[in-house]
DNA sequence: GTCTATACATGGATAGAC
DNA sequence: GTCTATCCATGTATAGAC
């Protein structure tokens, strides 16, 4: 193991956290979890609230910059929509858990919640506006509003995550169905997307 | 207002569950939604989880048929696909909140939660599935799996609402713009999507 | 650092008067 | 039917021994 109580802290809330979201958690599942008791959780981290504030900040911080990384690589705007829907898809099948709780919290949370958190760690799309246009003007696919089209992309690869109950309900279809699924998925995705747009 | 006390409860209900989930929702918030003393909650409805049970019968059983009715009619197949994302899209302008709020739950409730809501009312497919089939026999349209198709067209037109605070937080849009997108995104979308599956 | 015990507040639910 | 008062369980947080 040579895991330290902090690190131990730190695995069990994102677990359940990222499980009950920040309403549904309790300080003793979390105790439970990393085989502690409460007084611990508080001795390292002052309150919920600050120990929630802590495992958003790693789990939001871990995702972003992977997908700046690619959003602002070199390669061209076919091959990075692709690139992305692979990134993306394979990050939420490690995780399944992360898009809702992403969804819920940045929903949920009041405020500045996401100016604390998120404020210089946006992601940049200026990169990949600017292909877009360039392609348009090229004249090799339709035109399209990039921030549109970026929201379509991470549509296509977050929702059904979201959405997995209701479609195995709907559809019977089991867990291991659902990942091949969502495995066809990652160039499903990109292959729709470009017939979509190009010209 | 002509309202009953019972109607009001279940307004109010429908309000707070909405916008706080189940595991946030407190029967204060409710009573106080409503005008009444918790005690009076009690007396309607036995406890917290029979209520919040009422209301997501209720909010479940309005979408579905709405939604079925537009799947099983005898239109053609793209302005299926028309129509389907204009209701959408314009039942979840008018509540923004029922995305997350089914979204949320369905993940969240446990074992049969959905069976015994839903039990009988799921979505249902077959005509949708086999006009499908007929276009791409007829060779219209690209092979496409039918519930991969459905898929993609409840993910384009779900996502935004479930994503919009970050969308916000990431290009600095307000509420006013986010509207008028989703207003275009009711064309936008299923042209979109026929783009991308026509021959 | 880690534990047990406990304080204090909140939330769901009930009793009983009106 | 509707209210006030209250019970009881749970949840966050702290005190203090080791």
């Amino acid at each position: 193991m040579q895991q330290s109580t902090e690190e131990k802290i730190l695995a069990a809330a994102a677990k359940v956290f990222m499980e009950k979201g920040m309403a549904g958690a309790r300080m003793q599942d979390i105790a439970d979890e990393a085989g502690i008791n409460k007084a611990l959780l508080h001795y390292y981290f002052r309150s919920k609230e600050k120990l929630f504030d802590e495992i958003f900040k790693e789990v939001s911080g871990q995702l972003l910059p992977r997908l700046n990384q690619i959003i602002e690589s070199d390669i061209s705007l076919f091959d990075k929509i692709w690139a992305f829907c692979q990134e993306y898809i394979s990050r939420m099948v490690e995780n399944p858990y992360l898009p809702l709780f992403i969804v819920e919290e940045t929903n949920k949370q009041q405020g500045a919640f996401l100016e604390r958190h998120l404020g210089n760690k946006r992601l940049r799309l200026d990169k990949l506006a600017q292909q877009v246009q360039q392609e348009v003007a090229r004249g090799t696919i339709k035109p399209i509003h990039p921030l549109e089209l970026f929201l379509t992309i991470i549509s296509m690869c977050a929702f059904p995550f979201l959405g997995k109950p209701l479609l195995q309900h709907m559809s019977g279809m089991n867990d291991d169905m659902f990942n091949a699924m969502m495995e066809a998925r990652k160039s499903e995705v990109p292959k729709f997307i470009i017939n979509a747009i190009k010209k």
